[in-house]
DNA sequence: TGACTTTGCTTAATCGTTTAAGTATACTCG
DNA sequence: CGAGTATACTTAAACGATTAAGCAAAGTCA
């Protein structure tokens, strides 16, 4: 019961660089070439400082090396505090992604929220301060802290899904119109001639690419698409359900009179479509398809269980902090565009002959 | 425009403490005992000092100040990697209201993702290498980590609205119990006798407390509450609105067949089923009303917009912080349960004569 | 073989703070 | 008045790492 003892001298703390050198019989100095992989360590002591390091259960006191090294060992995720709830669950999700990334006791990752009003220097005082080595920005940077960087040309990678590319930035973008067009040739290939699209309008850029993306796949198609099919107003889930009720209300193009699939740029905007049909009278999938985009953590469970097309907060989250940490390394790094995945079918999508 | 090159001498590097010691024409100890607002210096010297360091923009390093302090001037927020998405986003939700409180320049907050597994020691080993200064843990604590904790015992405060209060921990709770209560007392105030409960099942503390609080109300001002019309298969959206289909085909109670209000224990909840009932051919608020609990950024804008008990992030990110602080300070602290905010009131609801 | 390089290690200064200990000056009081 | 105590400051040693510079021993080469 006591025989972790011999642990607690030293007082119990933890062990430190020179202890780690007593015991291993060499200097602190060469501890430390151990720790960094430098050369000019024979190959028997290195093997000696580690096993002692392993044996102590040594840990680096990130404060002291931060301090002679002026890094920070800190990198600083920022979001708008003016962005959209449902943007700030998903950048969440993403920056959870990198925290469980960032190996613990390395780096992490500190969240924190910025207006975009001109007078919060939160970033700027940061990286002054050198209490940042690396910045991800969600959505953009507010103008002040933009010019901060450019600046001293700071590590930083701006994750905007949705939102236009900034143009000197280093960015991780999502090429929402070919996820679009995805979702929407493959209700095609399941025989799906009258398609509907739901958009949100209030978020432009991200509407255009999702309109564009559903309107091509129509088009290499050869399927017409009424205009009244193209909708716009779902900015929250209601705005979907009345989009839905005013596609059904416009009535059809061939024939049947209702579109027998809906693509919904958002997942959540698919589920609230569809209760909407449900509402009208229609039976999901056996009268309208639906297809939604985001692979939210319900679309699993609802019923019929909601087809759509994923987007991958792990990978946004691996592509930036590689970007980051290039360019923390003095790497140069580019931008780019996270290639869509595959359709994930399920139940709210069936085959029409 | 080049005026600022004064700053610029040191090589553009921020001013350290002596630095400020030198301009000021005092030592750097005293120049530290003015920051840390120890006696023992003048008010003279004080304020000169003072002067300088605004005039400088001086701040601290809190890498070589947490060296000698043995502090880490950073708190970690835990979230079990299990934890339902719906509660992460809550959670997130409170982590940037303690992020916003936090001075920027003090300490700042990290998010731990931690699994129930017992093989994951990241906490243990943060505490161990006096990584964290204080941990602010959401849904209880993984055992290991508990045992860590307890063992030297380090500042900790649990944060589980919902969830049972850990014994030995001081916790932040929510008197789910008193909130169902006065939503249903509201609804009961505004006329409303044939009432409806839709709770959520999968989470038993939660579920029996909402419970609870909604059969008070009804019983103290006596009016009978049907069984099938208290449910509990509200899991995710679609399980609320199958909660709702479930209540219409049960019949009513006293003469008009459904219930003329329903109170649902989670926002999301109340839209759906909300959304449920339309599809069932009644009309929202005129034949049934409905309040929900939380308060989600939706809540306001959809139509009718949902009244609700709101249930603040900040408050709870407040509480917790002071808690966790004082306790840093070597103060006791004790468990509190946040008091029942105010329903806000909203068209979901109708009055009843 | 002797000069030069390489290898493998140590010494010691340094990063920006805090804080115990020291010192000079002024204040207090029997 | 002199001893003792405050007061206001300074000096210097830490905290735990990194890293330039130094130095011996071994290797290389004409």
């Amino acid at each position: 019961m006591e025989k972790d003892s011999k642990q607690k001298k030293d007082g119990g703390k933890q062990p430190t660089i020179s202890d780690i050198a007593k015991l291993a019989g060499v200097s602190a100095a060469t501890v430390s070439y151990v720790i960094n992989d430098k050369k000019g360590v024979s190959d028997e002591v290195r093997a000696r400082v580690r096993a002692v390091m392993a044996r102590v259960g040594y840990s680096q006191n990130l404060r002291a090396k931060g301090l002679k090294t002026r890094h920070s060992y800190t990198i600083h995720a920022v979001i708008r505090k003016e962005a959209a709830p449902a943007c700030k669950t998903f950048y969440f999700g993403v920056i959870a992604c990198m925290a469980e990334r960032l190996s613990p006791g390395s780096y992490s990752i500190v969240p924190v929220f910025q207006s975009d009003d001109e007078s919060d220097t939160t970033l700027p005082d940061l990286i002054r301060n050198g209490d940042t080595d690396g910045i991800i920005a969600f959505q953009g940077l507010a103008p002040r802290t933009a010019r901060a960087l450019e600046r001293g040309n700071f590590p930083c990678v701006v994750v905007n899904p949705g939102f236009e590319a900034e143009p000197g930035a280093v960015s991780v973008q999502i090429d929402f119109e070919e996820l679009s067009y995805r979702a929407a040739a493959y209700l095609v290939s399941l025989g799906h001639k009258d398609v509907a699209f739901v958009g949100m309008r209030s978020l432009p850029f991200f509407f255009n690419a999702t309109k564009r993306g559903f309107r091509r796949a129509m088009r290499e198609n050869a399927l017409p698409v009424r205009k009244e099919w193209i909708r716009g107003e779902a900015t929250c889930s209601e705005g979907a359900a009345k989009a839905m009720r005013n596609i059904l209300a416009a009535g059809g193009v061939s024939g049947c009179g209702h579109p027998t699939a809906v693509f919904c740029a958002q997942d959540n905007f698919a589920i609230s479509a569809m209760s909407a049909a449900r509402a009208a009278g229609y039976r999901v999938p056996e009268d309208i398809s639906f297809i939604g985009l985001d692979d939210v953590p319900e679309a699993k469970y609802i019923e019929p269980p909601l087809a759509t097309i994923p987007i991958s907060p792990q990978i946004l989250a691996d592509e930036a902090i590689d970007r980051l940490f290039a360019m923390m390394a003095g790497a140069p790094a580019e931008s780019v565009t996270i290639p869509s995945m595959e359709v994930a079918p399920r139940a709210s999508v069936t085959r029409r002959e």
